[in-house]
DNA sequence: CTTGACCTTATAGCAACTATAAGGTGCATC
DNA sequence: GATGCACCTTATAGTTGCTATAAGGTCAAG
């Protein structure tokens, strides 16, 4: 081991992650092929930290690994116009927005769920059990005036 | 089969799911063992679509299986006091809020990651992948568990 | 009695890891 | 040189809530 050369552990270490999550991206041909010691020990440099570092960068921002497989085939490509990242990231942010809309309005349909009931009660008064036991999509009825 | 009977596929089609969702609930002991005729086809009645249904508007309210193999036990005690029931949903709606906020955060920080770039350009000048390549929120490397 | 829609089980796959087992390496210390 | 220990190796299974496939059996209509 010299120096600016790395194990997985270390690697891992350095960039706040975990040795098998570098295995795994590996095997999943994200992480290129590192050479290895006699001992077959995998051997990584500092071009390799920065490749991981660019995945987790792209995973903190919630895109899949076959994404990030993408966007580093693009990044690889300097000269190419940048047209498709920009186009993946605007339709990743779609996708989020997407998500958070139908996020939120769980969040407001399980609030009116959870304020149906008063506490203190039995089960079979429960206004949440009863809500949870009829078609409340489909009642003209609603079952919680909150 | 009699009138009040159903086969999978029929409970299925009256509870808007699928059969092969009926099955794999029955494996993971949410629906009853069903009765079945001599050939073998299952044989459900109207309690089990009550049961089916219970189970579908709480996975509806992004309980987990395992929470609702919790709530099912909880309805059945009809004489229990329903505080535990109003618990599960107090805490499934924490978690809600909690992903909501984690969500909200996403879409920020996508958004200023995505206007990085005015497009037009290459991608060895695209700002997007320079924030991508570098430590942007470099006072904090926060390592994102989503 | 054949057709065809439906049913049965078992098994594998998805995403992105996490956990376990069983063994090998590298380096410091005795 | 032997020992100990931290770290490495691979393979395999588990997580969640289904979905897909294969290979076969049942039921009711025509
Ligand atoms: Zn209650
Ligand atoms: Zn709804
Ligand atoms: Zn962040
Ligand atoms: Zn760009």
């Amino acid at each position: 081991m010299q120096s600016g050369e790395y194990t997985v552990g270390q690697l891992a270490t350095a960039a706040r992650t975990k040795a098998v999550t570098i295995r795994y991206y590996e095997r999943q041909g994200l992480m290129r092929i590192p050479t290895r010691t006699p001992g077959g020990y995998r051997i990584y440099r500092s071009d390799d930290l920065d490749r991981l570092l660019f995945i987790l960068r792209c995973r903190h921002f919630g895109f899949s690994l076959e994404n990030v497989r993408e966007l580093l085939q693009l990044a690889d490509q300097t000269d190419a116009p940048c047209a498709e990242v920009d186009a993946k990231v605007a339709r990743h942010l779609d996708e989020v927005r997407e998500r958070l809309a139908e996020l939120q309005s769980l969040e407001a349909e399980l609030q009116r769920l959870s304020r149906c009931c008063a506490g203190g009660g039995i089960v079979k008064d429960c206004r949440i059990i009863e809500s949870l036991s009829r078609d409340i999509g489909n009642s003209k009825t609603p079952a919680c005036t909150p």
